[in-house]
DNA sequence: CTCGCCGTCTTGAACGATCCAAATTGGATA
DNA sequence: TATCCAATTTGGATCGTTCAAGACGGCGAG
């Protein structure tokens, strides 16, 4: 068992103090050269890594970042949040800063959670997903001057603090646009109750592309739970109509999943989208708008390490573009 | 802002030394109990936490574990991961640690990880998924008296380290015992090359059921590599021999919906189990084998946990059982 | 020539917890 | 009352790092 190598190690190597070896690691531009090479020599030869526990405690930063870890609820969408957290690991390590995970049933335990977080580890950043309405851990965060950044904008106040988003009605318009560019002229939309920030975007989405087409979209949506069932249920429900539609767009790959399953005898064949590009809609040949989560991920680490890296102004957010994966179900 | 809470706040609240509070929170019983009390309502009163980083300077240890987040391979397979990460995560804040990620790309650089989160952050554990034929991490860590466990047996010396694994022959057995039960005697396996444990493993427990029914397996079976075209392919030459089975046993849910794909116009319909039970096989009604991924790092945390607070010799290791889930491809 | 300054490097103290050895307490016993 | 022992409690040292302040030599300006 090798002696532990601690800076007084490095620094008895290579014949200067202490300090200096702090120095060659934090502020090398105070050091000379010549002196420099010669303790990262000694770094390199003794293998000498700090101890993040004495930094944070001197300085109070433990360069550590933390995300929850949600339980997957549908199984549809946890793929998502999985291809997330390897981006934000992967981006958080180039940068310097670890990946901790954290668990939390509901938004009071969640802030039992950073409390703990933050006292206990020192933590220097949060990372939120899938933000709402008046959501309390933002104002939690904020009030204590806390780091953080969300995936997912801020509904009421778009400066609140940094951000990044996908644009969902963009990919929603765009999934309309390629429906229509096929000849499609009644598109449904199945989506979830009005009220969800995320929601209502994507259906934003779907009624501009329409309305910019010069069709009413009156009529052709439905709003429902998210799942496969609450799908096919609002599929059959749309199709019932006088003036069914020959195509539809969801909000998710859950309720497409369920629209699929609706219209499967249908004929002519009815053109369904899905939205999360998942595992599930590669498997089936849906056609569904991606989210570029590695992208998203990479950028809330860039926010992150911004504000901690000493930068006052809270930094631009980020709206990312999504794109349409094209499969063999429109 | 408060000011921060220090154990020697703590004591001059409670007025006793720094040393007793620290031995109400580490060694209670050796504390009179009027006194603990005293002690214990000063930390409630002023909510006090321990600072990890100044604990683990003193002991050496973090409270960390760290696991690693694989970049979704083929996608579908990845919520496994994702649910596993929860279970671990959840039961390892039960038993007061932390979860830490790291991403790695191959071997080599997976144990430069491990050089650096242990001289850095002086992680506590490690738990390791995935294990194959000669690991060479396995014998990194042990070599250096690093605690850890593996999600996966060790497939050369399964007394080499503690292991939870969930048992993939009994999985594959219990579904060509369904398929039995269903009067199917012609029942083929997908699965990989051999070589891989668990591969092997799960192909074993197929063979072994068929004999034990007193038919002779030979000719039934395909090795291939993991994916749904490679099912679809190995598929259809199962499909083109003499004696065409009439059901068919995967080793993952990949291969079963590639297979679900050769076989959709057959009639009498073919019937088709696939393994792992993911989102996609729930989507598309896939009977499959599901394994216990909460139970399974539940156990993990259990054993790492048991080896990491003084147990010398390693705990038994954990064999858990998987469960066939009925869905009407089977 | 002296002063002050700059660049470079060194020394002592501090972060907040635990370990260790020593001191205090209270009660039982001589 | 003095003595001893066990049960509690205490104070100082320590972990490895960074901060703050100071030391040293050389150089240009006054």
């Amino acid at each position: 068992m090798a002696e532990k190598v601690t800076i007084a190690t490095v620094a008895r190597h290579a014949r200067v103090s202490r300090q200096t070896v702090s120095n060659v690691l934090n502020a090398p531009h105070i050091v000379r050269e010549e002196t420099r090479q010669r303790v990262q020599e000694a770094i390199a030869a003794l293998g000498y890594r700090a101890s993040q526990a004495a930094r944070q405690m001197r300085t109070g930063r433990s360069r550590l970042i933390a995300v929850r870890i949600e339980p997957t609820r549908d199984g549809i969408n946890g793929s998502v949040l999985d291809r997330f957290l390897h981006g934000l690991t992967e981006t958080a390590e180039a940068a310097g800063y670890r990946t901790m995970l954290y668990t939390a049933s509901d938004t009071a335990r969640e802030i039992a959670a950073y409390d703990d977080l933050l006292s206990a580890y020192d933590l220097d950043g949060f990372v939120l997903t899938g933000t709402h309405h008046g959501d309390p851990r933002t104002a939690w965060l904020a009030e204590r001057g806390v780091a953080f950044v969300t995936f997912g904008r801020p509904w009421d106040d778009p400066e609140a603090h940094p951000w990044v988003d996908v644009d969902g009605a963009a990919g929603t318009g765009r999934a309309t646009g390629h429906l229509l560019a096929r000849g499609h002229r009644r598109i449904g939309f199945l989506g979830w109750p009005a009220g969800s920030g995320v929601g209502d975007d994507r259906r934003a989405g779907w009624r501009e592309a329409l309305r910019a087409a010069g069709i009413d979209p009156t009529g052709l949506d439905r709003e429902t739970e998210d799942g496969i069932a609450e799908g096919e249920r609002s599929m059959r429900d749309l199709l019932a109509t006088d003036a069914p539609p020959t195509a539809v767009v969801c909000a998710s790959d859950s309720l497409a999943l369920g629209a699929l399953q609706a219209v499967r005898a249908a004929d002519p064949p009815v053109a369904v989208v899905g939205f999360d590009d998942t595992p599930v809609a590669a498997a089936v040949g849906l056609t569904s708008v991606s989210q570029p989560l590695g992208d998203a991920a990479a950028r809330c680490v860039d926010l992150l390490t911004a504000v901690l890296d000493g930068d006052q102004q809270t930094p631009a957010p980020v709206l990312l573009q999504p794109s349409l994966v094209l499969r063999h179900t429109a």
